[in-house]
DNA sequence: TTAATCATGTAACACGTTACATGATTGC
DNA sequence: GCAATCATGTAACGTGTTACATGATTAA
């Protein structure tokens, strides 16, 4: 149920609307979790109808009316409630799930070659995200200066930290592998 | 579709049931991609329908009935083109998607002793992880015995590297953000 | 004049999880 | 006597993805 802490996160910090729900999520959020629009308005929805939250529809006559969530009571000890129990998300975060490793497994099914372009083209892509975490800093820079909290950007640096070593960890890991499969070719 | 595709990689190492499957994934495949036996069956059934495999029932008298799965050409065709077409599934691998670094980001709402934990368990954990790693190694190891193919065990080390790396860097990320919130403790 | 922004959703489908059901054989 | 192994699934639910629909305002 991550989405719907996600979205009852960012609604501690103030009411919004779907849309710029949306938005914060995905300039924040989405470092580590993705979702579609068409998904936050469902889970919207159901937060709606578990009373975690409550909305007001807010006519207006220039622009498309719009709905304005506000997160409850019951809301804010939900994730109160949440915050204290990550044993599960822990244990949880102990395991990859990665259809390129599963690509890597069967790479014996092709040549050394289509296994050497692939690992090359995911260390190119490591180092591109790498480089992007700063774009990802400012984002989270920009929110900061809008939510304007010390507290609260100490740990959004702690995560940009974790995609620092992330990505790192890809790039030697490649370049071991691509050390190995080089060996192959030659020996 | 990684499920599908690893089942196809796996039936193409030889004809199997549903339930000798379920046990090779989950002895091999489980390290970056899990899956519930239900799922696999339900899988194997729209496999089925692709025409990617095909099933005979094999009637048992002193144990349950079993149907074998085997892949036909269509599904060795699809494998191949499945391989050959990695892109999509390296821009994927640059998304983190982790329900732990949503909690870290929320973890202002929290209090730093709490969060400490938070990270000290996590790290724990990656200890724990990263010695299973032997046993993962093994489990690799003795399925390699029974495929016995020099060139495949190659690929499944590389994999083994990863998860190497992958915990080495949630290792080192750990000590530094716990550096970081013990800094704030004492500061 | 075309694209972006604002602002909402519905419907269908795909994939993943949980709970349940059945029942014989073999090892401790 | 009890647990594990063998061997199959169904049903319901939860979550994620794709495609589609609407229509005004504003900036390049």
């Amino acid at each position: 149920m991550s989405l719907k802490h996600g979205l009852l996160g960012l609604l501690n910090y103030g009411s919004m609307t779907g849309y710029e729900l949306d938005k914060a999520f995905k300039a924040s959020l989405s470092f580590f979790w993705q979702a579609k629009t068409s998904q936050i308005y469902r889970e919207l929805d159901a937060m709606e109808r578990h009373g975690w939250l409550t909305s007001q529809r807010v006519i207006q006559s220039e622009k498309p009316n719009k709905r304005v969530y506000t997160i409850t009571e019951d809301g804010k000890e939900e994730l109160v409630k949440w915050l204290s129990s990550p044993e599960s998300d822990i244990v949880d975060a102990m395991h990859v799930r990665s259809a390129f490793l599963m690509r890597v497994f069967f790479a014996g099914e092709t040549s050394i070659q289509q296994s050497l372009e692939m690992l090359r083209r995911y260390r190119q892509k490591c180092l591109e995200s790498s480089e992007g975490l700063r774009v990802a800093y400012d984002a989270i820079s920009d929110y900061g200066a809008i939510v304007s909290d010390e507290k609260k950007s100490k740990y959004w640096e702690i995560v940009v930290l974790y995609g620092e070593a992330f990505f790192d960890a890809g790039l030697s890991w490649t370049d071991k592998a691509i050390a190995i499969l080089e060996e192959e070719l030659r020996g």
